[in-house]
DNA sequence: CATACATGTGTAATCGATTAACTACGCCCT
DNA sequence: AGGGCGTAGTTAATCGATTACACATGTATG
């Protein structure tokens, strides 16, 4: 920056002016020293800029696993839209781990990132309240924690599930196995709480860890004990539920039913196409991303909640819609 | 810092000391500042550490696309390597296109990053040249630029695309239509040449642009010239084909022949299940973080070309291996 | 006993930007 | 002519760390 100064025969103070847009600056000396950047193709250094003012145009995003297309989607949506904000967003892949959760949430608190959206991975809510201590705007995203006090952005699928229930049980399915997340989850919990509701004594619960191995051991166990209905509540256990079912040479829909909480691309490529609850995700990542700017904005944005829909495809043997 | 300092009676170059480890600290002077430290919940300001040192610990990726589970999987390892090292990674989404990618990179060259790790969109050389003449480490992944001089990781396909190419002549198929990639960009190229090497007039070729919707295209166009089989060179792509072959109601592989380039879990699962050319996403995705790391560190990596394999599963009705 | 040398700590410069406070200059008005 | 004022630009403090160098103290050496 100096040496741009001097080239163009002005302060650092102007060359800043120039670079920040600010009123002060002659046009005939805002050209000079644009000529200059350009002759020495600096670029100004953005860790000064931010130690200096405090900000650094970044959002951090920790999210349960990248591996997910459900958190890549909406990794991609809180990318685009922080983007054509200005913000850049560093992702932190948790694995599923609080520990490792929590290094991440550390690590971007320390790199002074201007907001954090967060999948918690549990329900705990000690990490949140270190964050919300720190000062640092956050946002939860498809999860809540106990007693959450900051904004969170999710999906409702209770409606979907209910409808779901309803015609599995219409459909004359009286052992209906829930393949669930982790009850120490929001997700984990709510999904199955729904679903069991409308269903009382014919459902039967199996908690996995939202990935695909626990999705094959519960359907093995569910079908064991004489599911004649299974319904993942996300898409990674679904596949592995899918993988078990195959495995076992049972044919969907005549076998065995299935459903899955989360829509992805193939499922209507498969033979019969697999019914889903889909959610939103890039809604809800750009919900998220735009939360989280309000937030930072000084603004109070409300919680938001999205409806998941039911989409009807055949894998439960239903009509097509 | 400044508090630290005094709240265990010592001046901030000697909290400094302690925080790097460094020799000199008394074990008592050591304590009291550690125990500061612990009292006043201090944690060091990456940012001023990072303009200090000119070292951020931080690699940039610059991918094209995260919803393809190709890269999140490569994203994923690279992360999973780099975190194992105490780097964080910061990805970019490019989107296939050249120019949010130059912005990208030099939106993470501004921020300092150590290293890059670049997948370019296209096979022109200037972006890298940029990098270069900036001193920055960089290491291209899954494709290269056209003379390139810095290290390269990726996939050798061209053993199983020959064989694969054989099998699909020897099961009698002579007119074989092939999805590739963008000419422009190195594997779009390539893994259509070795293809139609083998081939010779048996195959045809339409480029695609590595999404869905140009699979499903270049698929349409290829069945109205009567192919009776179909590689596609990604698995976006393979998606994209897939849907146009069932949207047709064709049956694989006793109307057509499919394979594509990417494994993905869910291809197994299908009926038949797909005949695919997996690539070592993960140790390609490692092997590229280890050649930035040293780059970063001082040596001079060599490319790595790992090989692709041939998965043999049904969808080009061959016998199962 | 003076000199040298090791050791632990403090002082202050530095990284590269931003910005409050100040200066210099020209213009207008009385 | 002199005072007031607006404007363009400079000077220097600052953000929060690291680290070369200086300094003080204690111990070994001739």
């Amino acid at each position: 920056m100096k040496d741009v100064a001097q080239h163009a025969g002005v302060s650092t103070a102007t060359v800043s002016r120039v670079l920040n847009g600010h009123a002060a600056p002659t046009p005939e000396t805002r050209e000079r020293v644009l000529a200059a950047i350009e002759e020495l193709g600096y670029r100004p250094n953005a860790l000064a800029r931010s130690l200096r003012t405090t900000s650094t145009q970044t959002l951090g995003l920790v999210i349960s696993d990248l591996l997910n297309p459900f958190f890549a989607e909406i990794a991609r949506a809180v990318e685009d839209e922080a983007r054509s904000h200005g913000y850049c967003v560093v992702i932190g892949n948790a694995d599923e781990s609080a520990e490792q959760e929590a290094t991440y949430v550390r690590t971007l608190l320390d790199r002074r990132v201007d907001g954090l959206l967060l999948c918690p991975a549990t329900d705990d809510p000690g990490l949140v309240r270190e964050v919300s201590a720190g000062g640092v705007p956050l946002v939860l995203l498809d999860r809540t924690v106990r007693g959450a006090t900051c904004p969170v952005v999710r999906a409702d699928g209770s409606e979907a599930l209910t409808a779901l229930a309803r015609r599995l049980v219409g459909a004359g399915h009286s052992r209906i196995g829930v393949i669930a997340g982790p009850p120490d989850t929001s997700t984990g919990r709510e999904r199955s709480d729904v679903f069991t509701s409308v269903l009382g004594g014919a459902a039967q619960v199996v908690h996995g860890d939202f990935r695909q191995e626990s999705g094959s051991q519960a359907a093995a166990r569910l079908i064991d004990d004489g599911a004649t209905a299974l319904v993942a509540m996300d898409n990674l256990m679904g596949l592995g539920a899918l993988g078990e079912i195959r495995a076992r040479g049972l044919h969907i829909p005549h076998d065995i039913a299935l459903a899955v909480f989360d829509d992805q691309p193939w499922f209507p490529l498969l033979d019969p196409p697999i019914t889903v609850v889909a959610q939103p995700t890039v809604e809800m990542g750009r919900a998220a991303a735009r939360s989280l700017l309000a937030l930072i904005s000084g603004q109070q944005p409300d919680d938001v909640r999205l409806t998941a829909k039911l989409v009807l495809r055949g894998s439960c043997g239903e009509a097509e819609l």
